[in-house]
DNA sequence: CTTGAAGTTCTACGTTCTGTAGAACTTGTT
DNA sequence: AACAAGTTCTACAGAACGTAGAACTTCAAG
């Protein structure tokens, strides 16, 4: 669902369905655009996605990106933890050295705003 | 639902029942017996509450722990991305500051197994 | 062996979310 | 006025979850 949004910004429920349509070589899942139209009804509910109503064929941005929105994913499942650290703790000992190493990078860099 | 799982080890299905009644003061949540019993199982099926057969009025134990749990619910998220740094990136922009101070020293411990 | 109570499994219903799309309405154009 | 493109409404199926009654299992007491 959201895999919509891997593709770029601002478009149009047709240009969606068609980029949907097309990924690699030869696909099969031509969707209805309504289909395609729902589903941005509901996203933009869920405030994930803005359109732009003026225009004649709406344009659709995703407010998120994918990677935002992730986060976002990572921190609400930590809103539902009364030990943030222990949690954390564990984390990062799952993750690869090389990215271990980009944190520690990351976290040395002080305070940005 | 996984709020069951706050409460310590290994209960029987009452017991837990009990347990949800009890929550601080006055409650009024009385769970019927089965319907702590149909949550288990579909539990189990998950793969996230053992239990024990053998002894009559079985014993159930989470498999995982809260934290643990929660660190696979946002591995689950880091993983349909593609540009994990640029999510960890953000991830760590996001904490506070204490935290920001935890994760230094964790990351500082070279590797444990 | 019969009965019964405690415990467990089956079945079920309502809700919400998601995927999918037809029917109907809107709007600008010819 | 009549259309066609686009949008909104309504709808249905399938999964997950919350909740629980009905039925079955099992063990112990009589």
């Amino acid at each position: 669902m959201d895999l919509l949004w891997d593709a770029k910004s601002p478009l149009t429920a047709n240009e969606l369905r068609d980029q949907l349509a097309a990924p690699g070589d030869a696909q099969g899942k031509e969707l209805a655009v309504t289909t395609v139209l729902t589903v941005l009804a509901r996203l933009e509910k869920k405030g994930l996605v803005a359109r732009e109503r003026d225009i004649r064929p709406h344009r659709y941005t995703s407010v998120t990106s994918r990677e935002e929105h992730t986060v976002s994913l990572m921190n609400e499942a930590l809103g539902t933890v009364l030990d943030r650290e222990a949690v954390l703790a564990r984390f990062i000992g799952g993750i690869s050295a090389e990215e271990a190493q980009s944190l520690r990078v990351l976290l040395e860099t002080p305070r940005s705003a």
